[in-house]
DNA sequence: ATAAAAGTTTAGGTTTGTCTAAATTTTGTT
DNA sequence: AACAAAATTTAGACAAACCTAAACTTTTAT
């Protein structure tokens, strides 16, 4: 079917489009996916040639329908496997995503959708992220980025949007899992960092970077 | 570490060589793994540079400690993984050897090591081929061909050396599957095939090619 | 409106793993 | 021992996926 490297930009162009949303750059793919410009050209060929993608030379690339669907198969793939690897081998949130970038691609519908059975069904993965369903729908739960609470406000973490350990072992090492819950005590105006509660237990202060990674729903 | 092509080579020759007893050819490994024996001729090339087999050129190869050790953790993963179809996603045998050829190439010792324990440390496949354990040791079970049982003795089936699926749906078909009880009732001199009563039932006459890939052990 | 800067593509290579055809070595047979 | 057959290796190519350097477009700033 499609190679591994297929695979990955596809699922990067997914990704860096907002979902099919908007266009995306040459050096923004180069970048994502630790390759160079002049690779990325190349492989942007070879994807339009398959029809995988929209891709006009110095405007930028867009996944065709058929792209999407092979986009949200292998985010499913991925999310499923970060759930298994949680819930059922007991890894911590931060050890799953190498992981699962290699499992994305084992080929086997069987595979994908018992996996999920024995899952129960999951709808979203160890950072909150949503799982698509078979049919490649995803299940949108209202959410707000930490950054947007006013002082006062309240809120339920419910998905943190960056998978690289470093982050996930800071929001460890600060006491920030999904569940917990937050109130914002102050806003910095000098930096947008805000003064955040944990658990009503322990306060801390966090970056707007960080701020803008975690996502709340009403309490 | 080593490329989803290297393991396979090695894969194969561990398992053409008997477990490291006997050199193995460039046919027979050409054959093995559907390539020519001009692409096995690099490739052993390419092994030997990084010390995983020696290789006399027209004269066979064999595995390095190195290269047995890497044979028997790929081997590890593959049958942990059909265990792990069989057990927990209700894949029946004849359906897990394709899917675990690609799972045992994820890299992750973690993976491994928590899935050998959420599987309670089983010692044997669905097919019945030994697990090896993290160590690279492989626990011996006293077993027989079915082909060398005489007229009127019995044994319990525990291992069939072939995973391809149509010899599984063959053995569905016939009846036979890991633990069945098996009386040999006669030996047809023609052909070496015998007449087989299945669990004190059914009865069936089965080819010497057959009889030579089914393993029993005393009832 | 033009020129510099930034972004992107093309040209020409490299590595991995494969292939076919030709050359070489080993084995088996008279 | 000599030669034919079989097995194996080498030579020369190719596709995938990457690279650097050079050329080309688009954007931005004067
Ligand atoms: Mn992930
Ligand atoms: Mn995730
Ligand atoms: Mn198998
Ligand atoms: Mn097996």
């Amino acid at each position: 079917m499609h190679s591994t490297a297929e695979e990955n930009y596809i699922k990067a162009i997914y990704k860096l489009s907002g979902g099919g949303a908007h266009g995306v750059s040459t050096n923004a793919l180069a970048d994502a996916l630790d390759t160079k410009p002049a690779s990325v050209s190349d492989m942007l060929r070879k994807l339009s040639a398959k029809d995988l993608v929209h891709y006009v030379k110095y405007r930028g690339v867009q996944l065709t329908d058929d792209g999407r669907r092979v986009a949200l198969r292998i985010i499913r793939k991925h999310r499923l496997w970060e759930v298994f690897l949680v819930q059922k081998l007991n890894f911590a949130w931060d050890e799953v995503h190498e992981v699962a970038e290699q499992m994305e691609h084992v080929k086997s519908e069987l595979l994908v959708n018992r996996l999920d059975t024995f899952l129960n069904h999951p709808r979203v993965d160890p950072h909150g992220d949503p799982i698509p369903t078979e049919n490649g729908e995803i299940p949108q739960v209202e959410q707000k980025a930490l950054s947007a609470l006013e002082v006062e406000q309240t809120g339920i973490v419910c998905r943190v949007k960056d998978s690289q350990p470093a982050f996930l072992q800071y929001l460890n090492r600060v006491g920030i899992q999904i569940g917990s819950h937050l109130q914002v005590l102050d806003k910095i105006a000098y930096d947008n960092s805000l003064e955040i509660n944990i658990n009503r237990n322990k306060t801390v202060i966090l970056s707007s970077d960080v701020l803008s990674k975690i996502f709340v729903i009403k309490p």
